[in-house]
DNA sequence: ATTATTTCGGATAAATTTATCCTATTTAGA
DNA sequence: TCTAAATAGGATAAATTTATCCGAAATAAT
């Protein structure tokens, strides 16, 4: 469904936000180490998401990755998504037609555009603030 | 969402029907033709499913594959999606956990299973015989 | 029998995704 | 100012997926 990239970021996202809520940086040692993820790579992907302006980073000693508090509930899953792996989990295809058109349907359009929109719709309202929270009360993980 | 082999695999499961439904046998080079997919790569498919009896196939001249008439209605797109990409879209985390589990929950857990389940549902629904006579009416198409 | 056609299957190559390594740059604090 | 800690970013490697090539085996028609 996701890329291993987009898995990562989704909970590095998410632990960065745990944390920035009660005023902590986070270091990428630590969050590969909490979300279980190879650290170079993560350090791409936060890299990335940085970029694209959904986390902020600080150089330097007593540096890391933070989300500004108010901007955490504001921050859907589907910008993190969007931001690594495109939208064409929004757009594209089922059976990897060039475009997913309404007057040239693939086979299986119908049944597939439902299901497409329900994961959009998923993703755009589900925030990183509920998932932090999640965490934080241990209704949720990020590993194992 | 699906891998490329078992997009190719899915469509041209459907061209094999869909000819099969008329009593004609079609050869890969027709099948790769008619779904526009590489040629050889779509013989590694179609071998696999051959192997896992979704389909048939007949060497040699004026050979090629076919699905039993009666046997194409009672294809589900489930049993493709299976044997080619497997089942962790059933049962998989969506974000990559080991496994997913009710009791130890990722954060998108709830949300996810939802939009899992329903693609399940909708595979699980949906056979070759349908798909094959969108097709064959103009309805639904392969390529482009 | 011979030939042409077609799938099967092994080896290999190309492309993409995932992952690692190393150096540069930035920054706080001693 | 120097040092340690941390992100940034380029180069490279490993793993996986996608794709190609070629010879073997099977089969129908001549
Ligand atoms: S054309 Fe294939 S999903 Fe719309
Ligand atoms: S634990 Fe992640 S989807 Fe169920």
């Amino acid at each position: 469904m996701f890329s291993k990239a987009c898995e990562y970021g989704i909970k590095a996202s998410i632990y960065i936000a745990l944390n920035s809520y009660d005023g902590n940086r986070v270091s990428l040692k630590e969050i590969a180490k909490e979300i279980d993820s190879p650290e170079a790579f993560t350090a791409k992907i936060l890299q990335a998401l940085v970029r694209d302006k959904i986390i902020n980073s600080v150089k330097g000693a007593y540096g890391g990755f933070e989300i500004p508090k108010e901007a955490i509930a504001s921050i859907k899953l589907s910008q993190i998504v969007n931001s690594i792996d495109g939208d064409s989990i929004y757009h594209g295809c089922g059976l990897g037609l060039n475009v997913c058109d309404e007057n040239h349907p693939c086979p299986v359009h119908d049944q597939f555009k439902t299901i497409r929109n329900e994961l959009k719709i998923m993703l755009e309202s589900t925030n990183l603030e509920q998932m932090a929270l999640d965490i934080k009360s241990g209704a949720s993980f990020l590993k194992i």
